[in-house]
RNA sequence: GGCCCUAUCGUCUAGUGGUCAGGACAGCGGGUUUUCAAUCCGUUAACCGGAGUUCGACUCUCCGUAGGGUCACCA
């Protein structure tokens, strides 16, 4: 960084009226990670202006969700600046100042229209088909604003806007753009359009990301920031996150879920960092599999792509998998039996439960994936025996008596087996010798299902090592 | 409707005038100690259309087409 640079300074700038989204949080990650990646700041605002539809405890899911990715905050709702709050519902004081300023400056008046005038403005506008501007209605002359009224900017110059996208390059639109839009409402709560360019300045925000639905307003702001006289931030506009359907932007409808639901799901912080910062960005090579260093290390703005993109679930998975290979197996291990907390399941099945750990974690995307999986009755036998038809322990074209010879051998070979060396490897080497003379299916296909009494399942060896030799024996 | 944005395999993407258009997920096929899974190997599959610029266009320009965004006292 040259002396002459700014600092990097980005905002993470969600209102708490719902649930964080994927969507909302891919945008909170880049910002994150441009500013970690140039030792910049990052700062959790939340615009709460919108009194109506705030709802109760968003904010502390928003923070919450942000702390399980890791993404920290430098300033915060718990951590205030040399601005003060980072609530913008407890900096009113400023906006006012901000509003005065323009008021002063002939950029600011009273709105002298009730709101059913304003809406019937509109309402002939649209069946004109044409764009409704409120500037064609600005009054002559202004009143003095008490507050009680919508205090609206007035527009400084109408002209065309162009101006640089860090992501989209040159955009421009223009002066059907620009409109004297409120700044306050009636309710003494500032519009977005006003607190977040006051809070950017205040804050000293050096780049501001967001997605494209912002772009058209982009003159709107870029004309108020002129009638303040503060030079912009650099814009980088984000691409949208499609849903599964790949034409609507990703909404709850879209099977959009809460944040936190993919922590309860089991899916690891690391590689939802990983995953979503692949959504609509990418590093160049072949390297999919990112830690969050290395993701902060190779984050770049001009990589970010301009086109939506859809949100996958399966490469979600597969991400997920790939990150809980990296982890130690036992942490892996813990952390799926933390979701059989609630079964209140007997010392016994509980033990055979550890048995089976090492094939469950084979088989998982997720940590919950095993609990799921037990929950839909698919490790049944270790509770109890199975009950099957003796028609199922036919191998193929073998026959019953065959089927039933096999597994007398292989009880009484199992038998000699001693309880302190049943386990995996014995199991295996005792019966091998056997079913290979016999046919490997012809012998371990019976075992295997008069084990489970399931087609699907894990191996015989297993089975056998987490059911125990006398249950084993038994079953057989 | 006005203004604005976008466009490579089914999906996410690499590619910045000359590539057999590469990778990953999914799919399909096969191997691996029986089933399912996992794993390994292999494989199918794409430059939205039309002009133009150029010796040469996925890459540049224009015009279409399709999709999206936005026109609030919501953010």
């Amino acid at each position: 960084m040259s002396d002459t640079a700014k600092k990097v300074v980005t905002r993470f700038a969600p209102s708490p009226t719902g649930l964080m989204h994927v969507g909302g949080l891919r945008t909170g990650l880049f910002a994150w990670l441009w500013a970690r990646k140039n030792s910049g700041t990052f700062i959790l605002r939340i615009e709460d202006t919108d009194k109506i539809r705030e709802m109760p405890g968003s904010k502390e899911q928003i923070m919450e969700s942000l702390s399980w990715l890791g993404l920290t905050w430098d300033f915060g709702p718990d951590k205030p600046g040399t601005w003060g709050s980072c609530i913008q519902s407890e900096r009113l004081s400023v906006y006012k100042t901000y509003a005065e300023k323009l008021i002063e400056k002939g950029l600011a008046y009273p709105d002298p229209y009730t709101e059913e005038e304003v809406e019937a403005f509109r309402k002939k506008a649209e069946e004109n088909k044409l764009p409704f501007l409120f500037r064609n209605h600005r009054p002559e002359t202004f009143e003095s604003w008490d507050g009680t009224k919508p205090l609206r900017f007035k527009v400084p110059e109408l002209k065309r806007y162009e101006w640089h996208d860090e992501v989209r390059g040159a955009l421009s639109a223009g002066m059907e753009a620009l409109d004297d839009f409120v700044l306050i409402k009636a309710d003494g709560f500032p519009t977005y359009n006003f607190c977040h360019i006051v809070d950017d300045i205040e804050m000293g925000v050096s780049h501001v990301m967001r997605g494209e639905e912002f772009i058209s307003s982009t003159p709107k702001f870029l004309s108020l920031y002129e009638a303040l006289g503060v030079q912009p931030p650099i814009f980088a506009t984000l691409p949208p996150i499609l849903g599964e359907s790949g034409t609507k932007k990703l909404s709850k409808r879209d099977g959009a879920k809460d944040v936190l639901d993919y922590r309860a799901e089991g899916y690891l912080p690391g590689a939802m960092v990983n995953f979503l910062a692949f959504i609509g960005w990418n590093p160049g090579g072949e390297k999919e599999i990112y830690s969050i260093q290395e993701l902060i290390k190779s984050f770049s703005i001009d990589r970010i792509q301009k086109a939506g993109a859809r949100f996958n679930p399966e490469k979600l998975d597969w991400i997920n998998k790939e990150h809980i290979k990296l982890l130690p197996m036992e942490e892996a291990f813990e952390k799926m039996l933390s979701y059989f907390k609630d079964e209140s399941l007997s010392e016994l099945s509980l033990e055979r439960l550890k048995k089976l750990l090492p094939v469950a974690y084979d088989r998982m995307n997720t940590f919950s994936d095993f609990h799921t999986d037990f929950k839909n009755g698919e490790y049944s036998y270790i509770i109890e025996a199975p009950v099957y038809d003796q028609k199922n322990i036919i191998w193929k074209t073998d026959t019953l008596e065959n089927a039933q010879k096999h597994l007398r051998e292989v009880k009484s070979i199992l038998s000699t087996l001693p309880d302190d060396l049943w386990n995996l490897e014995n199991i295996k080497h005792a019966v091998w010798e056997y079913a290979e003379k016999e046919g490997r299916g012809n012998v371990l296909w019976p075992l295997r299902y008069s084990l489970s009494g399931k087609d699907k399942s894990p191996d015989p060896f297993t089975l056998a090592f987490a059911l125990g030799k006398d249950e084993t024996l038994k079953r057989i």
